[in-house]
DNA sequence: CGGTAAACGAGACGGTACGTCGTGTCTTGAC
DNA sequence: GTCAAGACACGACGTACCGTCTCGTTTACCG
């Protein structure tokens, strides 16, 4: 809730931001933003993702229901309730990606996409991940928001794999990276987004990473 | 508009569908229901989609004016909104499915992906699709409706080359056919979904089914 | 709530204004408005009004909660509550004013007065009152509609009766015509406006004509 | 600002009223309210007002900005906006009431309500009456407040004079003295609340007065 | 050909949520 | 302890759609 945070909420008068000595524009006046409201709006938001439901069915007033909070503070942080999805989703989304470059090319991409998977097998998660996705799909500048986030920092790791792979020689180098990435995490978003979140079993980075090592083709 | 209609739609009177002689429980009674109207409502859903607008901004209210039309003409057809997204997909959607069978599984896999990267391309499709996909996730029940119409017609066919993959030794016969389609699929659900709609070159689904076959490991 | 009405309300379509023959505009479209819901609406403003209250204390929201009826739907109709509150008011005062020219002059305005009264007796009407007067004395443009509505007719028939006792050389013809309506009639909004509503004596009419009349210069 | 303010004030500290020396329960501790704080609330009052608006245009926090202070140091000092409106009247309405007793009862009555029409030709003070006064009728606290302070005295300074004129024979004894206050005091509330604040030329508490006294029957 | 009955455009209807604004209270740091 | 600033819970505002309903009109069929 640092970085990518700020260009979507309102950053009030980022009193919480400074590390120390002078403040350049002035310190914010007036009684600063309570952090417990703050965490109860998104515990709100979760508590009635919990519950189900469409997103239409998640309105803004139930939220500020929910979290004993009047509807203004939570317009005063955030410009929408899709913003407020998204950082909703970093509350929970917040594990660091996993070490990659100690072990083997194989290793690192089983661990790549056992971390999404991971994701998806959390109820809250997963309900959040349904929402925010759809929601996602609709708002293009949100779209911007939610890959910046939440896609880009993955998908940098896996690039970084692959190159490593490459490099190594372990990975062929005639096939273009984006293409690369995809052929390992489309599967993933496969099951994600069109199937059940149920039908993902343990093995299964392991059996997608060999499968794409391998090829599927009949030796 | 033929099949799985039937279970969306209110099928009101069934003025359509019998030839001639009896009808077996009464014929339908008083003003049957235009066609044109029908066309119409369609048009005027796509004609607001191009418009491009969030999903929430695709109102009843706003697809009754754009095709000269009472509200309630629309809740006489369809359910709501989401149903008669579907249907309005559904006209734009529907190509045969390519032949398949005929030549290489290589081939038939390239065609099949070529076939499902032509949505993605068409403005209107696209459009359509990104809205419809996103409803589709929060309404469990028209993920269904969705599934069946649209989804599994598409998933038979590959699952019908695979299947013929594997009983002509082309392809391994270790790995699950759930799994192997994903492998195919996925890629271009990654564009699809998260990626931009313009990153779906020509050769794409080429590159795509060699690189699955043959694996992406250095030989 | 024939003719002022039309310049406050929206007059929507005027489907209840023609007498007979032929609409010269175009008949309304569409579901015509339900009488049985304008009264529940203006019922419902004097149910509240007789709880007692403040004028901030009747509220839309309220006043829609109790007619049993959604917002919208007055705001079809009225502009807002301040017109609303005009329309409650003629619910209530419309019975005719009373018939003068028959007999003396002071007994004419002995009736006049008397009408005055009674607006302040019932309690319903002296806490509409109440309330609509202090709105408009806040609305410079309901002032207007206030004033053509219920003041002018009756200042009216007060100067016609003046005027016919001046024409009889009964009243002094030195005193310029409003100022002797306002010595007839500010006793009785001082008792209205500032005073309790409860010092209306039934003999009030009579002491305020006769004082007025005679004068209060010791013989 | 002297007496009746301290029913209706905070009356926090009294820290302008001791002269000098000890002080009996204690000297008020912290930083002392500013003078100039008071000043400005009561000025911004009347700037909003002269801008001319609805009572409910005339917000707290509109106030407070115009007054450059913060919300608390107007609600430390008043319980609420309606209070705040009548200190702000007696800002303006602190002329002392003219003498009386020293000459003919009729002058005195003249001089009582020139005394009155002098409130309604200044526009500052009107736009308050006019505001104030709405505001007093809807809130029955208020009113006793209101009559208190400004009601009561004139009709005192009033009644007295009438009481004089009775005694002395100038006036009849055979009316009661509220009727006979509301005679003279009647007209001038007339165009006061009803009328255009203009229709009060200079010479009409004399034609009043006169009406009044000789009654307005032709002899 | 005239009667019956459903479809049609329009728009009113009771609701629900929206995003904004004002209220009166509170919480900061500075004075 | 006062002050300016502004966050806070609350609740009304006026608007926009929802899905249903009631109008008068239109358009088929059926007797």
């Amino acid at each position: 809730m640092k970085g990518g945070t700020v260009t979507v909420r309102d950053t009030p008068t980022g009193w919480n931001s400074e590390p120390a000595g002078a403040e350049p524009r002035g310190r914010p006046r007036g009684r600063p933003r309570s952090e417990a409201v703050e965490q109860a709006i998104l515990e709100g938001v979760l508590r009635l993702l919990e519950g189900g439901g469409t997103l239409s069915s998640l309105t803004v007033e139930g939220i500020a229901k929910a979290a004993g909070v009047g509807k203004a503070t939570i317009y005063r942080r955030w410009p929408g309730k899709e913003a407020l999805l998204l950082d909703a989703l970093a509350t929970l989304d917040n594990d660091p990606l996993p070490e990659t470059g100690s072990g083997s090319v194989r290793d690192d991409l089983v661990r790549l996409i056992e971390f999404v998977r991971q994701r998806g097998v959390s109820k809250r998660e997963s309900e959040l991940l349904r929402l925010v996705t759809s929601e996602v799909m609709c708002h293009p500048d949100l779209s911007q928001q939610y890959h910046d986030r939440f896609i880009a920092p993955r998908r940098e790791a896996l690039r970084q794999v692959l190159v490593r792979g490459i490099d190594s020689g372990e990975l062929r180098d005639d096939i273009d990276l984006e293409l690369l990435g995809d052929l390992f995490a489309g599967p993933m978003l496969m099951r994600t987004v069109l199937h059940q979140w149920a039908a993902l079993p343990e093995d299964l980075p392991e059996r997608i990473v060999d499968a794409v090592l391998d090829g599927v083709r009949k030796k």
